[in-house]
DNA sequence: GCTACAAAGGATGTGTTTATCTTAATATCA
DNA sequence: TGATATTAAGATAAACACATCCTTTGTAGC
């Protein structure tokens, strides 16, 4: 409905390892099996978000990928600008190029509040939080059959 | 952000047919000049929603579109319905197959709220109140330098 | 240094959306 | 009936998102 299928890729992959040791650097590998995605694919989801400064990523034996120190505290909005680009939150909804609180379009201040909303919840969500969620074992990360929780519960 | 460029489309023209008096129809030319948009493409798009029996077409001569009977209570959601399919209001933020109340993807919780609001929303405006907000002159349809709406002054 | 491993990078393929072009069908009017 | 205007429909193309493949580069451990 929002998220393209990048987007949706690089946060449940960021999540999967916020829920795993900090420090431990993770496998693309690991990460798509666990998510049910696809390995190159998702390979350069988590290269660009290298690029975005949300990853480390290290090559080699003992190599994969890592949160950067705060990583915790990265919310969802600074992954989606990174993979949908800053029309995300700026773009009217009916497709305008010019439509603001001066010169808005028909749909302007009603979607406005409801935009101020997303815009607030992307914010307000962090990978700590959401990993968290999953850890808890309410939430599910993926569709697989219970694949990456029940991994997950080994290591916790 | 969140509607396709179709869509966009799609609501733009309708609104725009709303704003020209009942009943007369409207040529897929005029609406694609007036919006600023692809002609050829729009065609289809205004093809699609008569299948989806939002509006009529006539062929030749005094050809074109209108909308249907009650037409002016159309909502943007059943034009969002036509042009995005159900999926729009169904499918999981993350892209999780299975996500519901009881088994809830790490956003479900804090994002079926603001589904709802879009919902709700999306049912509430009519074409008839987009028309009206055109027609006061205090919201635009188009980024053109005003083409639509002197047009829109004269007739009116 | 050698080897194995894992990410980086580039080329390519596939599917969908967006857009265009051409021809056919249909309606009006002289 | 014929000329003209308009949408319908189908084929095609262009752009982009999604996905795969292969080669290169960097790194760790021996």
């Amino acid at each position: 409905m929002i998220l393209s299928r990048t987007t949706q890729y690089a946060i449940q992959a960021l999540i999967y390892i916020a829920t795993q040791p900090r420090g431990v650097s993770v496998l693309n590998r690991t990460i798509a099996e666990n998510l049910g995605a696809p390995p190159t694919y998702l390979a350069k989801v988590l290269q660009n978000l290298c690029r975005g400064n949300l990853l480390y990523s290290y090559r080699g034996k003992q190599g994969g990928f890592c949160l950067r120190e705060e990583g915790e505290k990265i919310t969802l909005m600074q992954i989606v600008l990174i993979t949908e680009g800053p029309g995300f939150t700026e773009d009217c909804v009916l497709g305008l190029k010019i439509c603001s609180d001066k010169v808005p379009c028909p749909m302007h201040a009603k979607w406005s509040p409801i935009k101020q909303e997303i815009v607030r919840l992307l914010k307000d969500q962090t990978l700590d939080i959401l990993a968290a969620a999953v850890m808890s074992g309410k939430y599910q990360l993926t569709d697989l059959p219970a694949a990456a929780f029940s991994e997950l519960k080994l290591r916790t």
